[in-house]
DNA sequence: CGTTCCCTTGAGTAGTTTCAATACTTGTGG
DNA sequence: CCACAAGTATTGAAACTACTCAAGGGAACG
């Protein structure tokens, strides 16, 4: 398992991760080929660069690399974030079908893009039709995870809300095989958490410290430290299943034509 | 501009609304046939009758053609509203690309429906790649709905929310030729509205006390009453771009071949 | 005409925000 | 290497918002 990421992260060195743990199993070697071609070229960002703005006209799309991007919605002058990315994810793949987005995307922390121009995107989905229901999918999945979040924000306190984002972050990077043992580097401070929970970055302080008694999980300087991730997802009553990752709602493998 | 909605809504019954006020203008009339001879069947439906179930393996997909319906999901014996959709909206088109929902779909108040084959569908994003992405669209815009959801969760207090809600929903009845002069109907209860807006029914009723207060929007019965729709927008400050109608993030009419 | 569901109101409690003060962390330049 | 500044995190206390429990009123349906 380990060693198959391996071998396709190096035939597939940007795009390698794209739907792992999804339907990466339903693509064909010639189309894992075409979406690796599709990059044009190769960036490095800072923290807190621009991916994509808000309004603006875009001609080309992004897939994330390395390092995570976040979406944000500004009103009154206050950035929120509505959205978390992690490596492997088409991040402003809606672009191309909205053309403008109504959020903007930064990277978080230091990432990696590769930049796809719509034409190719265009071409790709007019001749492979199989292909560009995998694309869909991979925007369905976005939506997918905006629901939970607003079930989350309707649902859980905030100690609960910030260990959802927890479990839902280390259940996605784990299925692009990023999972680390017990814990993983989320370069975020507590009032961005707090804006991703729907909360103050005071009282963030307080949840966490709560989750830190109650379930051992510590988060200090941007890195999660979780020795019982069981106990964690039990806190908020976690449900991977809306990740469409193996289990539940994932039909058998590579059974995606029917 | 009425007229043209009567003679598209003669020409297609059961499709005439689906991206009306969005993409619809960028539709070709042949596309318009495509689509409205998708609908393989027609169904009334009673409120509270399921249209697609989490989990469950579905071969077609559903688009509202008369009526409202809402996107659920279930936690601990509690169902969590988290969507609304209205007529013209193919409501769960999602179901075509990952096959099994996440979430369960129920008709809200009395509905009509139309179902369509997956297998149509197919054929249809196969052959036509630029109805294809419409499609795709329609679906992005739901996702930048959720998003908003989120924004609206994270950032206004209980009587905003509801003001927002009754402001979105507005909006969408107007874009599909729905809008009435001062309010419309929307059959829910106050502990619905509370369960859209991350709240309870008791503080629900005091949130639309409230808004009748400050605003005059008067919701009682499954109706609105809004003498003055400005003032509930400034209330919550809603922007109704997200949406994607007329204005700031829409392309020029039927400019959406680049 | 009564049952049921829905809405409203009140009072006490819990959760969250705000403001303010203090400490820790990181990076910068002296 | 230290001092300093800026950003980040923690804590306390008071104010506020929202929740829960409980009771009563109203509309709709059979």
């Amino acid at each position: 398992m380990a060693s198959n990421l391996q071998r396709e992260l190096q035939r597939f060195p940007r795009t390698g991760r794209f739907l792992r743990g999804r339907l990466r199993s339903a693509m064909a070697d010639q189309e894992m080929q075409v979406v690796e071609e599709l990059i044009e070229s190769e960036h490095k960002l800072a923290g807190g660069e621009p991916i994509a703005r808000r309004g603006a006209e875009c001609s080309s799309s992004t897939i994330l690399v390395e390092g995570f991007a976040i979406r944000v919605i500004e009103r009154r002058g206050h950035a929120h974030i509505v959205g978390l990315q992690v490596p492997g994810d088409f991040v402003d793949l809606p672009a191309f079908a909205l053309k403008r987005l109504d959020h903007d995307i930064l990277a978080l922390g230091e990432a990696k893009i590769g930049r796809v121009s719509h034409a190719r995107i265009r071409q790709v989905i007019d001749r492979q039709p199989h292909l560009a229901r995998l694309l869909w999918f991979a925007t369905l999945l976005d939506a997918a995870i905006h629901r939970e979040w607003i079930l989350k924000l309707e649902d859980l306190n905030a100690a609960q809300r910030v260990a959802h984002v927890f479990c839902e972050i280390c259940r996605r990077l784990d299925m692009v095989g990023l999972g680390g043992p017990n814990g993983f580097s989320l370069p975020l401070t507590q009032a961005q958490l707090a804006s991703m929970c729907g909360t103050t970055a005071v009282h963030m302080s307080r949840a966490l410290r709560r989750l830190r008694d109650e379930t051992g999980a510590t988060f200090r300087h941007g890195k999660l430290q979780c020795p019982d991730p069981a106990a964690l997802a039990q806190f908020c009553e976690f449900d991977p299943s809306y990740l469409y990752g193996p289990g539940e709602l994932q039909l058998p493998g590579g059974d995606y034509e029917d």
